[in-house]
DNA sequence: GCGCAAGTGCTAAATAATTAGCATGTATAT
DNA sequence: ATATACATGCTAATTATTTAGCACTTGCGC
């Protein structure tokens, strides 16, 4: 779910080859038939192949996914989350990144 | 592994009632075996039972799942995650929290 | 249309995960 | 010391996952 979640959709093989682990493409094939019949994806025809895509929407998942890692990792504290997030990828933030953030900073200082 | 991380130390009790879904307490005991043999968990032996704790530290295992959530749904941009999150669990953030989220953007400013 | 490459549906066999339960070890209360 | 409550190590059976492969379909170039 996570490769058709950064990718928005994806073939079985577009999905074979984003997975980390060495599954076969049999193995994808029985483990798409089995998201397909949960319920969690659906998919459109193109040509002869299936696209498949999440049926909950992204921003569903994001949401379930960061208060998976808020919960497991920062002890349920959103704030030592978003710090722990700038401090670590602190590297990858550019000017325009830190403007960005300071930006909604205000935003929701704004809206108390 | 989360309910490890979450909990720093377990016992296959504590593990058992934290995991979301229902596997038999047989099934985690096979499970913990699995992690020692792979060497993903120690443990200490205190009384009759054993508490698990993570071999990997904790900051190591965070490192990898803020950067899996930041790829997966937001495209790689570290910026575009603290944004998100602070949107998301914006509720969540006190007056507090924001001064320290401030303090965590001038700190990172100073050193350019 | 014909042949070819690549896709799917399905089946069957091998491999792995899940589960219950027995023998045994360890703390606790009486 | 004994009974009780919980632990673990291990084994065996059930259940689920993984995999290869065959029949059939689709798109493409010739």
């Amino acid at each position: 779910m996570d490769v058709l979640y950064a990718a928005d959709e994806a073939s079985v093989a577009d999905i074979h080859a984003a997975l980390p682990d060495r599954r076969s493409y049999s193995t994808v094939r029985a483990l798409m038939k089995k998201l397909l019949d949960k319920g969690h994806v659906r998919y459109r025809q193109d040509g002869a192949r299936y696209i498949y895509r999440p049926v909950l929407a992204k921003r569903d998942a994001e949401r379930g996914a960061i208060t998976r890692l808020v919960d497991t990792f920062f002890n349920g504290s959103a704030a030592n989350a978003v710090v722990g997030l700038m401090g670590r990828q602190g590297d990858r933030l550019t000017e325009a990144d830190l403007d960005a953030i300071e930006r909604e900073l205000a935003r929701l200082r704004e809206r108390r």
